[in-house]
DNA sequence: GTGAAAGCGCTAACAA
DNA sequence: TTGTTAGCGCTTTCAC
């Protein structure tokens, strides 16, 4: 009697702490680890296990509440079913979305998504990377914060499914999938000479960044298309501290532009702020659009103009990349010879924050 | 010759096709695996290993770019140097903030941030959640969605360090550190009631959300408190769609409020937007107010005064007691007696949005 | 000072 | 139809 409820004790304090594998249902069941492991795989038929045999597994394994390690599955498969996401912060709203919506995405196809924030940080992203990288996984998503290039370069070395997303290299041989942000610049810019604007100031995001550099050179290419005699790109970064920062400095320029291009809605806040500040009333005093057509800009004093990014359709068109070069490297070692870069027009969502002057 | 040239392929192809291992060093230095292991480990000093010997590890481990193997380290020593992060959605920014400042934090700790998102789905949550604890997680923070709590109860019993923030259930005992949503309302429909408002609706988020709950109730206490014989409570759901369905809703009705109080902001911007359409001017023809204290809320044409919650307090908190129960866990097996529940009082940030109608 | 070998939990080639 | 065993890459006990 006593011993019974010792080892009954003994069964509970075990079954709690101990973790259940394979092995505890094996034993349980009196049958072997491979039947075992067939059964909670799903490939009993394919071996003729008998119902009874595998029932009996099915049972025990729910009665225990078993959970595959899959740490174990991964070292020993060499697969990790889950892929990396890293992006440069995930307090921007516009990052953000995209990791919603490819964390959704992943997931209906069975694959977890490890998020990893870089900071904006080139370092603490190669920390990130490698870090993911450490744990098997099996591709990833990257929306590169710097401009240096070994390491994605080491990533596509080691065969590693890789693409970006909104930022890019294209001297590098690794897919991408962004919005078109030169042409994005040049409409606007195109947007505001139609509507008579000859003075159009600039504020920009992080300088070193590809996304960044594209709207500036599609900025500069309408002014000059344009043959427009005035020009001015300020900032460095994309905040709203930037965009406040850069405005007050511009204003306080002898000439002074008639209309504003924030190239992000968090400079565009900036800006806003700045401009209320020195009494200036969008549009009649100053035009404004920006870059990323968050949904407040509806609810503004004044409705923004704004560059609206295909956000869902680049992700969506990501992981489709990022999944068929999975499956590729999983068939054979062939590598797909071309790779595939796209960017994706963006649209202009039309509000009432441009005057027209001309 | 020849044979010195297709050694140099050979080790060429082996080196960039294989993974670089502790072995490969171990072959390539002929020392055994563990001085090469304990040398990567920093341990060599404890073990006396020569600086010699020591200094070639390093050196051949450099020269490879050797990343160790996280996932065999991790079946080793049950142990993943990774903590998850479960939240409902990272589309709404509030709980994308959060998952910045967590990873940031988490990251200076030296730990590996696992985001999922459960899509405010109470199913792929518990998903979430089963997959990353198979993959050996050292702890979790969790925004728990739904109402039921077996899976979490589970986690506990697993021995698994687990924090909830912003929603939590008092009666597990489970830690949590979160807004004190109740509060919040409360102290907002006060200072609704000091502006002589005594018609004041309330437009909720998710309905059966612990947050929520807190703040509805937090409403009726406060309506309940001074009396007023106007209460309203409509909306199911945090987003600006469901604000402005209500909102409509509301002013169909035949007592109109003289303040609404929309219970986040995402909720706040269809508020604004319903209003908008049907000629209200804020505060003049109706006084608004919100929950979360968005970065927008100052520019938008009639600045919202709203509650702010201390999200970075409540992160910084959060990680603080996860990382001290899993030290405590890792020390012994005594659990800390007390389970920490944590309200922070949240602040309001008045602007312009309440009209004075005393 | 250094090394051999066991084992974390799982899968799959090979056996029976 | 089921079982034995090697091994994924790493750490660590025990041995020399």
């Amino acid at each position: 009697m006593l011993r019974d409820f010792l080892l009954l004790c003994a069964y509970f304090i075990l079954s709690s702490l101990k973790n259940i594998t394979i092995k505890t249902i094996s034993e349980n069941t009196k049958l072997s680890l491979t039947t075992v492991s067939r059964v909670l795989n799903g490939v009993a038929e394919k071996y003729r296990i008998s119902q009874f045999t595998s029932d009996k597994v099915l049972k025990e394994a729910k009665r225990l509440g078993y959970v595959p390690n899959q740490v174990a599955r991964n070292l020993r498969l060499q697969k990790s079913f889950a892929i990396g996401l890293v992006l440069p912060s995930l307090a921007n709203p516009y990052f953000s979305t995209i990791a919603s919506i490819v964390n959704q995405a992943l997931h209906a196809e069975g694959f977890l998504v490890l998020v990893s924030d870089g900071n904006e940080e080139e370092e603490a992203e190669i920390d990130a990377i490698t870090n993911i990288l450490a744990r098997n996984i099996d591709g990833m998503i990257i929306i590169p914060s710097g401009k240096n290039t070994e390491h994605f370069e080491m990533l596509s070395k080691k065969g590693i499914p890789v693409v970006f997303i909104d930022r890019y290299f294209s001297n590098l041989s690794i897919p991408y999938v962004a919005t078109d942000h030169y042409q994005g610049a040049f409409k606007m810019v195109d947007l505001l000479v139609k509507h008579g604007h000859k003075k159009i100031a600039c504020i920009q995001g992080s300088q070193h960044v590809m996304s960044n550099l594209e709207r500036v050179n599609g900025y500069y290419a309408a002014v000059k298309k344009h043959n427009l005699t005035y020009d001015y790109v300020g900032g460095n970064g994309f905040t709203a501290e930037e965009g406040y920062m850069e405005t007050k400095l511009l204003l306080q320029r002898k000439e002074k532009p008639t209309a504003i291009f924030a190239l992000s809605d968090t400079i565009l806040l900036g800006v806003l702020k700045a401009l209320d500040e020195e009494g200036y009333r969008i549009p009649d005093e100053m035009s404004v659009v920006s870059f990323d057509n968050s949904v407040y800009l509806d609810y503004l004093s004044c409705p923004v103009t704004s560059i609206s990014q295909p956000v869902s359709e680049i992700a969506q068109i990501a992981i489709r990349l990022l999944l068929t070069k999975i499956k590729a490297n999983a068939v054979s070692e062939k590598k797909t010879a071309d790779v595939e870069q796209i960017l994706i027009a963006p649209t202009i969502i039309q509000r009432k924050s441009i005057k027209d002057i001309s």
